[in-house]
DNA sequence: TCCGTCCATTGACGAGCGTCGATGATCCGA
DNA sequence: TCGGATCATCGACGCTCGTCAATGGACGGA
């Protein structure tokens, strides 16, 4: 439960759901091919800080499962790790049914 | 969507995640009558800090639509509020479909 | 091999946030 | 009306976190 919250500090930026946002759905990038994610050089002009400021924060998407990353050749690229997402939307999602005894799972 | 960021913040911090998760699930209480939530004298034990703390952070909870809190008498009750999280729950569902086109939307 | 490009790390600064003690406001019972 | 109990607000302290400039590390082209 605390790896949740940890989860959730790390969607709690403002610059981290954009660039979350981004990756979810990018415009025409320039070092981007579409198919398997977004340049960490674009980001830094999206987001609107500095680079080592995105390493910062993709480093802790990273981190909690939110975001994927791969290095080829001298890029890095980022794309969205749906598992993460989904298994946050499951904790989420225990707050919403009343009362269903909620305890069988550990 | 900058609401959104601001209802994950309130999310992302272990105390109130442990009262949420107490609202959700509460043990036998002294105050609380079960039908209309739990009485905030009793959080100040399971929280463990002190009662400032327990009324500034039931507050962000409130403001940000994730709790709902009654006066009755000279008590306050707290209890989940669905469409907080139902809301909350859609957004973050938007990073698991690969690619549906979702700006239909607003 | 050397150099330029891209990304990661380090160190430091400032803002924001969680926490508490003290105090104020409100509401019953006596 | 008075007093105690419950919750909210205020002011202050300390820590965490976001941010950047400077530097280091890795990779590929010339």
């Amino acid at each position: 439960m605390d790896a949740t919250v940890a989860t959730l500090k790390a969607l709690a930026d403002p610059v981290r759901w954009k660039a979350l946002n981004f990756l979810r759905d990018p415009g025409p990038s320039s070092c981007s091919q579409g198919d398997h994610g977004v340049c960490a050089c674009d980001l830094e002009g999206v987001l609107g800080v500095s680079q080592p400021t995105v390493s910062h924060h993709m480093k802790q998407l990273v981190e909690v499962g939110l975001v994927r990353a791969f290095r080829r050749g001298r890029w890095v690229f980022y794309e969205l790790d749906a598992e993460g997402f989904a298994s946050l939307q499951v904790e989420i999602g225990r707050f919403i049914e009343p009362s269903k005894a909620t305890k069988t799972l550990a």
